[in-house]
DNA sequence: TTCTAAGTTGGACACGTGTCCAGTCAGGTG
DNA sequence: CACCTGACTGGACACGTGTCCAACTTAGAA
């Protein structure tokens, strides 16, 4: 469901060692210097292969953001909706200032109009807003939690953007979205 | 000084033509199917050529997007901040629905490493952040101007990118930023 | 008019992308 | 055990990128 094909048995060994793979090029050499060849010969495998599983460079990258992503859900709590917010901002900026490398790959990346990156696209999306939701609870009103929640996303993909630019580093996030949270939060409590 | 080196005289009228092509070609075919060559071949001029001017395809697109977001400048005013703040969002973001095709296309080539990008990607950044600070004047204390400045370029950018992303439409941002915008503001003024 | 220097050109280059396909290999079924 | 099927492979393909350079133009100065 989450590569090209479903994956079952021995074709799913073969997808764990090509994402491995993948991982450990990115962090080796970085997105630009990364090829899709590199990344097969690492996994051990022929170009060909990795294209059964990897539509594109891009959708790779997609698929490791995703699944590094998903691995760092929160267990986040606190007594506000502006703490539970920024813990999860917190939380997010954290992961990305830990694996810079692929932050650094995934702006990029999800731009890619390739339909296997779209999917993931989607869902990434998604996954923001439910965290965010799930962090304001219903600590603002109905009617203008849709414009917060609004607010929030973009504020968060463009703080992605800006870090993908390179115009804050991924260990200013944190900081940043903290004060960004806190005034898109004032005045909706 | 906006193209790779200083232009006078007869290489001025190639850069235009180049340019010129350039804007053309990306209304026609999009900026997905829009090559180097292709462009070159529009303008009457070698891709050898081409290249003297442009260093490479996403260099000519954040080029064309800093002569179309100077282009239109705003000359706005209005009585308040939150208006202004509208007035300026709404400008751009009816600028960006008038050219779909340069909007998709810029979003990705910034985020290139390519030195010449990276010259026009801080002035592009640069002049958002000017466009705001202008149209809030003073209306908002100092000690909070730092942090809805960087929330509002942060939303702007994030909505760039959302647009970019094909999850927004670019004709759906005056809207959607108009209400991002009040949430930020909101309590601040 | 002739010279010169800036501008332009064609064509080849190395490299990456993603696709395709005939052929090989391995493991479980009968 | 022989077989079949799904996974994998090697190698070629068409295409785009950006670079390089020796050779040609051309406009304007001498």
């Amino acid at each position: 469901m989450v590569a090209r094909q479903a994956v079952d048995g021995r074709r799913a060994e073969t997808l764990e060692k090509l994402l491995e793979a993948g991982a450990e090029e990115l962090r080796a050499v970085g997105h630009e210097a990364l090829t899709v060849r590199s990344v097969a010969a690492r996994a051990g495998v022929s170009p060909a292969t990795a294209y059964t599983y990897v539509a594109s460079k891009n959708h790779l990258f997609a698929e490791l953001f995703w699944r590094y992503l998903d691995s760092g859900r929160p267990e986040a709590a606190g007594s506000g909706a502006l703490e539970r917010l920024r813990a999860t901002t917190r939380g997010m900026a954290t992961q990305l200032a830990e694996a810079p490398e692929l932050s650094a790959a995934v702006t990029p990346a999800l731009l890619s109009s390739d339909p296997d990156v779209e999917r993931l696209r989607l869902r990434i999306g998604a996954e923001f807003l439910q965290r965010f939701a799930d962090a304001i609870g219903d600590d603002i009103a109905t009617e203008r939690l849709d414009g917060v929640l609004d607010a929030l996303v973009l504020a968060f993909s463009g703080a992605l953007l800006q870090a993908g630019m390179g115009l804050i580093t991924y260990t200013d996030l944190g900081d940043r979205l903290d004060s960004v949270v806190a005034a898109i939060v004032e005045g909706h409590l």
